[in-house]
DNA sequence: CTCCGGTCGA
DNA sequence: TCGACCGGAG
């Protein structure tokens, strides 16, 4: 380990050096760890407990859970002997409580198939009820020192600043290139002490917003750093929040005749026949609206109701109003009276659909 | 209020 | 591949 001061001031390409790099790592874990109680042990059951509370959950608040947990159940016996909603009442405040049903039935599968000794290869631990790719590689590598990765939101973020990576982290084909490159970097003799390090470093050092680069173990060795690039990532599609859209949507009936829209090919649900929407504006009645753009002069009658409907990228919030025409007024082209039967005959979206389900 | 995150099932 | 599950943080 003398030559960890030579690699401080020397940039180290990550496929040339992944050993050197993980010493740097685990040289900087044993200096700045946090004490904390899983860390006391490799007890596959605590480990498996600590990592499924640690799903979604800070290290602060699962303390003292994973605490009073062990206290009410030690070993996997008590928790498969246990009825469910003593297991739920301990959860109770934790959240995600699928996660304790399913930890409570893999402690019956480990109970019944493996005779409560918690398994010992990657996939049959991966197998288990409630452990996904993550936590299985935690587990194997914490309690058993078996070299798999164990990649989570703070690993994705660490190696792509590492490795300065601008692909999309939200994409499983990234998210499998890190996990290989990860696995690659593996200390055969440290490999549940690299898991946990590499998470640590995570958690305290490069952490999302204001990362810490003057105390990090791998500031010499990181492309983010060394491109100030360490905010930019990692690039995570943005989940592009669907727009909102807020309507008044006229339902005008003469006769028996319905006014309807065609709607024009060149917006949403185009080429199709739907009812006649203005934008809301805060300033104007519906009324208002409807003259302005539909040329229609319409009396107000009675509100029917709300339609709200979802697409991929918007949603609508349809404010659905009764009203009357003058009966034989002229409507502008585009708009065309319908008679009832011939409604059924029309491609008419789901979205109008609802809206008119509110007149009958 | 919005955003975040492992696992699972649709 | 995407939303539901939940509570905490911003």
């Amino acid at each position: 380990m003398n030559k960890l001061a030579d690699l401080v001031d020397k940039p180290k390409n990550i496929q040339e050096k992944p050993s050197e790099i993980a010493a740097l790592l685990l040289a900087w874990y044993d200096q700045n760890k946090r004490e904390l109680p899983w860390r006391r042990t490799n007890d596959p059951y605590a480990v498996w407990l600590s990592e499924i509370m640690l799903q979604q959950t800070r290290v602060d608040t699962v303390i003292d859970y994973y605490l009073r947990f062990l206290e009410r159940f030690p070993d996997i016996g008590s928790l498969a002997d246990a009825d469910e909603g003593d297991v739920l009442a301990i959860w109770k405040g934790l959240g995600y409580y699928r996660r304790a049903r399913n930890l409570h039935q893999a402690a019956i599968v480990v109970h019944d198939r493996y005779s409560g000794n918690f398994p010992r290869t990657y996939p049959e631990i991966r197998a288990l009820p409630g452990i996904g790719d993550y936590t299985a590689g935690a587990i194997a590598s914490i309690a058993y020192n078996l070299p798999y990765p164990a990649v989570d939101g703070n690993v994705l973020r660490v190696a792509t600043r590492l490795l300065g990576l601008e692909a999309d982290i939200s994409q499983q084909k990234t998210q499998k290139q890190i996990a290989e490159m990860i696995r690659e970097m593996i200390p055969k003799d440290r490999a549940g002490e690299f898991t946990q390090a590499l998470m640590e470093l995570g958690a305290m050092c490069c952490t999302p917003n204001t990362p810490g680069c003057r105390d990090c173990p791998w500031r010499t060795v990181c492309t983010a750093h060394r491109t100030h690039r360490e905010t930019v990532l990692p690039v995570k599609k943005k989940a592009k929040k669907a727009a909102r859209f807020d309507y008044w949507t006229a339902l005008v009936c003469n006769d028996g005749d319905i006014l309807m829209e065609y709607r024009s090919n060149t917006q949403l649900l185009g080429n199709m026949w739907g009812l006649p929407l203005v934008q809301k504006e805060s300033a104007s009645s519906a009324e208002e609206l409807f003259r302005r753009d539909w040329e229609l002069d319409l009396r107000f009658i009675k509100y029917l109701g709300s339609v709200r409907h979802v697409f991929t990228h918007q949603v609508w919030q349809m404010d659905v109003i009764l009203f009357s025409l003058k009966p034989d007024s002229e409507v502008k082209s585009g708009l065309a009276w319908i008679s009832r039967e011939k409604l059924k005959d029309l491609p008419i979206p789901k979205a109008f659909q609802k809206v008119l389900q509110l007149m009958i």
